[in-house]
DNA sequence: CTCATTTGACCTTGG
DNA sequence: GCCAAGGTCAAATGA
């Protein structure tokens, strides 16, 4: 809540994705072979200017990642919310290649260690035509920082956009990518696969040393709340955006974010591709029916310990009590600095009591905000209990410690 | 001439 | 095994 805020509240819009990213992700939390952002100047190719958005809205919008980046084997016992992507996360950046016109929107080809795909919002880009002439319509991959080669193209079904086919040019490097683009050269998703065996080619500027992943992850709330409040504009597939964005918007409470995670990925499994290989993972139907304005990263990783160890921490999931008229929900987030920290942070009061069902339970320790314990049961241990209550919204915060991963 | 891109054919994968 | 779709190859093309 306090990042969202600090991010509306900063003034920042003007602020690029890659300066957010920079300052979201420092190097040293950025995971062996994460790209860091770069000044287009010093393209290497691909399309800078694809990512180089503009917006002039006070909020970056990036949409965020999966419930997948936190959802390690045994991480969050309670519930089993989420539905598990393994070895695949999405990211949903929505807009947050939204900023500045100045700074490139680049690609976290860092996530393309693991693989990473980032979808755009076209809207955006329209908005950013104003200082950026046409050169994104190159038909190239934005500039990540790594050399591309393209090496075939092809209209894939139930998209509008033909995929072009990269790999990194670098001697025995069996990174590849994936990119979307629409009819005016606007990306619409990128797809990194595998993990680059070699450093960032020198050349490539270190302007902005963020890393877009890590960004967004740095602002899960950040991205879901402009994502589901402001990012209706597309020209097209304003259906299925729409469908999207019922699910990511509901409320403008930022902390809405995690279920609209949850539920984009339980849509997702609802409505695969029945062609899609299983090797990728999307937050909705289809390209055809998908807006590009909601930019998106997939990551396709054999490791969830890369995407986790990032230096952020992640919200796996918004939890709200089901029992009618209460307002009470939890969050469940996990410490980047420490795999094994869980934070759950409880947010209002019980206006009933345990449900008897649950009496017994671990649950029953949620009767109220004050009494909170032993919430994802096992065998974390309470760590830091620190309730604030105030008028308007009492929250009361229990960190987990030592959660046991197996 | 060199190198990157284009593009149709071919291969792989999964239902 | 067949078919459809995604992915890759490689000759053609262009800068």
């Amino acid at each position: 809540m306090t990042l969202v805020s600090s991010f509306l509240s900063d003034g920042d819009d003007c602020k690029s994705f890659s300066q957010l990213l920079a300052g979201a992700m420092s190097p040293a939390a950025r995971p062996p072979g994460f790209p860091q952002l770069e000044d287009r100047s010093s393209g290497d190719g691909d399309d800078n200017s694809d990512f180089r958005f503009k917006h002039n809205r006070p909020s970056p919008m990036f949409s965020v990642p999966s419930p997948g980046l936190l959802d390690s084997p045994g991480l969050f016992s309670p519930g089993q919310l989420l539905p598990r992507l393994s070895a695949h996360h999405i990211f949903d950046t929505a807009s947050a290649f939204t900023s500045d016109s100045t700074a490139p929107q680049e690609m976290p080809s860092g996530a393309a260690d693991s693989g990473v795909a980032i979808k755009e919002s076209s809207d955006i880009s329209h908005s950013d035509q104003r200082s950026q002439p046409s050169s994104f319509t190159v038909d190239k991959p934005n500039d990540d920082g790594y050399n591309w080669r393209k090496y075939g193209q092809k209209q894939v079904k139930g998209s509008e956009f033909p995929r072009s086919y990269y790999k990194c040019t670098h001697s025995n490097c069996p990174v590849k990518k994936k990119v979307e683009r629409s009819i005016d050269g606007q990306i619409t998703e990128i797809i990194y696969k595998g993990e680059h065996n070699h450093e960032r080619p020198q050349s490539k500027r270190a302007k902005d040393s963020g890393n877009p992943i890590g960004n967004i992850q740095a602002n899960p709330d950040l991205a879901s709340r402009v994502h589901g409040g402001h990012l209706n504009k597309s020209k097209k597939g304003q259906e299925s955006s729409q469908a999207t964005h019922d699910h990511l918007s509901g409320t403008s409470d930022s902390e809405e974010v995690g279920d609209a995670e949850t539920r984009v990925d339980e849509k997702d499994e609802d409505q695969p591709d029945p062609k899609r290989r299983n090797t990728e993972v999307r937050s909705e139907p289809a390209s055809s029916h998908r807006t590009v304005t909601e930019p998106r990263i997939i990551v396709q990783t054999t490791s969830e310990v890369d995407l986790l160890d990032d230096g952020y921490r992640w919200r796996k999931s918004y939890y709200k009590c089901t029992f009618p008229a209460c307002n009470v929900r939890k969050h469940v987030e996990r410490a980047s600095t420490d795999p094994k920290a869980v934070i759950t942070t409880y947010e209002g009061k019980h206006n009933h009591d345990v449900p008897a069902s649950k009496t017994g339970s671990h649950y029953a320790a949620n009767n109220n905000a004050s009494s909170i314990r032993a919430v994802d049961a096992g065998t974390e241990k309470i760590n830091k209990m620190d309730l604030r209550n105030s008028d308007q919204q009492p929250v009361a915060r229990l960190r987990l410690k030592e959660e046991q991963i197996t």
